[in-house]
DNA sequence: GAGGCTTGTCAAGGATTGTTGACTTGCTGT
DNA sequence: ACAGCAAGTCAACAATCCTTGACAAGCCTC
């Protein structure tokens, strides 16, 4: 199963919502039908279908998400997280300053260590974040 | 722009090679069009449309990912990478088998201190591995 | 300025999707 | 035995998707 044939199931809102839901474990079809507030059992069945390979059924007979199934989960919580690696970066900078700062004015003898860790690190971190991710910092 | 929106915009193959090849740099349409192989304008004209909110024209006329398009790379890389997860998993497991057996036959008086640190990094490795990745070690 | 790319726009039509609502089948409690 | 719920299946229909192919500006270049 190519990566599109699993975007084109979870494309649709109620789709991502069931994926959610069994994420957090195996369902009934009427569980579902409730906590989705779904009343038409046809139209969680055409949803259920669209996710064949996503779910599958337990040897209870419930409803649970098998490895694509979390495969796409961690596509969509991959997508949502994305907003956070602008802010994880301001405040990893954020607290190399502090702590540099602090260290300056209370050990200052130990301002080149710390100085040349925090160098490192966020060298490491923003050809990770920017070339690796492709993180833009502007927020539009 | 919720998540499902954009699944929808790359539930279709051509989108994705679509943003793959955006990934590389910006291009221009007949860049893509070669790129791709697309002999009807119309039909790339449809789905950069349908890519409308993760794909800009920058101030030379080319087309570029823009934030959103990345953030949709970068679920699409995290649905490819997941089936290496396990195989990670195992990888890691392999290396600590090894690196303990080799400390017991050359030096067996660090045994006690590698196998505290092995035992250590697994069980929190297995701990993000299944419960915070989901991920199964059956392969179907 | 004619010819030929580039960069599109648009209409038409078949294929697919999403939704509803009626219908089935099997189980459970009384 | 019967009602009622669970767990679907199916037909029908509108909406939308995808593709093709025709067409139109706007440029270079000879």
């Amino acid at each position: 199963m190519s990566s599109d044939e699993v975007f084109e199931a979870v494309s649709h809102p109620l789709r991502v919502k069931i994926i959610e839901v069994l994420a957090k474990g195996p369902m009934r079809f009427a569980d579902l039908k409730r906590e989705l507030r779904i009343d038409s059992s046809g139209l969680l069945d055409f949803h259920l279908r669209k996710l064949d390979d996503l779910v599958s059924i337990n040897n209870e007979g419930l409803y649970v998400l098998n490895e694509k199934g979390f495969a796409a989960l961690q596509a969509v919580e991959a997508f949502s997280r994305y907003g956070w690696q602008r802010r994880a970066f301001y405040i990893n900078l954020l607290f190399h300053i502090i702590t540099n700062f602090y260290v300056l004015l209370t050990m200052a003898e130990w301002l080149p260590l710390t100085l040349a860790i925090s160098a490192t690190w966020m060298t490491f971190y923003s050809y990770w974040t920017f070339f690796r991710r492709h993180v833009s910092l502007k927020p539009k």
